[in-house]
DNA sequence: CCTAATCTCTCCATTAACTGGAAGGTCAAG
DNA sequence: CTTGACCTTCCAGTTAATGGAGAGATTAGG
């Protein structure tokens, strides 16, 4: 399989195909007589899995660690659970922040007449 | 006023004190003698405005548009409110994601025994 | 077999918004 | 006069890719 068929297969850019094995996130795939980089179906799926773990939200060394545990016959599951829980926290700490944000931009919003006035509340908060 | 009670009073960094003026954002601060930047009062209140203004989650090229309403005496209530709408859309929609995410993830979590054995629906999930 | 289009390669630069650190100059106190 | 706090510039690094240049490889059509 060369990158651009793993790419479809995986979902993911050409580019970041081979980013992830520049950075060792997935191993280096072997090459063909010209250079070529030649994918396998064990490489694809861990794309796919990085893929899905990235729109979780985790990051690269979250992948990482994941992954590991992916590919571990000893792990436990309260391993996996953990990090899950712990990407669900934070998920829920940027839920806070943004509910915050928005009830006082929102309020902000409301208040101001939005009209061919300079007068502002928004602007006033601000300054 | 120095640059670290400059800092002190608009509530940022050093560094992004001067960050904020190595891009433009507010005006270069004259000099002394010496070459230490002299922060006046308008200016902090500038880097304070800024400060506010990330805090909502503006990016710097929205603060540069709101600072510049800031300053014009002819700006119309209108355009600070299109631009706060406009932000406050995209903290919506952040929201929507995050809250799908959230409901996969904490669906996900909830349904891992999290004990000793390797099966985990996390993992299944990802995989 | 030739050519044009498509793929692929490597390497470098860029993005956003800072942050960290090195090397060195300045200033005020004791 | 020295110590320590403060200031300067410049360069590098952060995250997770993405864009593009320039060059080689492959494939399809004629």
């Amino acid at each position: 399989m060369n990158i651009s068929a793993a790419s479809k297969a995986a979902g993911l850019p050409v580019k970041t195909v081979r980013y992830y094995a520049d950075i060792g996130l997935v191993e280096a795939p072997s090459r063909s007589g010209a250079g070529y980089r030649t994918y396998d179906d064990v490489t694809v799926r861990k794309l796919v899995f990085v893929r899905r773990s990235r729109a979780f939200g985790f990051s690269i060394e979250g992948c990482r660690e994941l992954l590991s545990l992916y590919q571990d016959q000893d792990r436990t599951s309260s391993e996996v659970k953990r990090i899950a829980s712990q990407r669900l926290e934070e998920i829920e700490e940027k839920q806070r922040e943004l509910q915050s944000l928005h009830d006082e931009l929102a309020h902000l919003v409301t208040s101001c007449r939005g009209d061919h006035m300079p007068d502002c509340p928004i602007i006033d908060y601000l300054g």
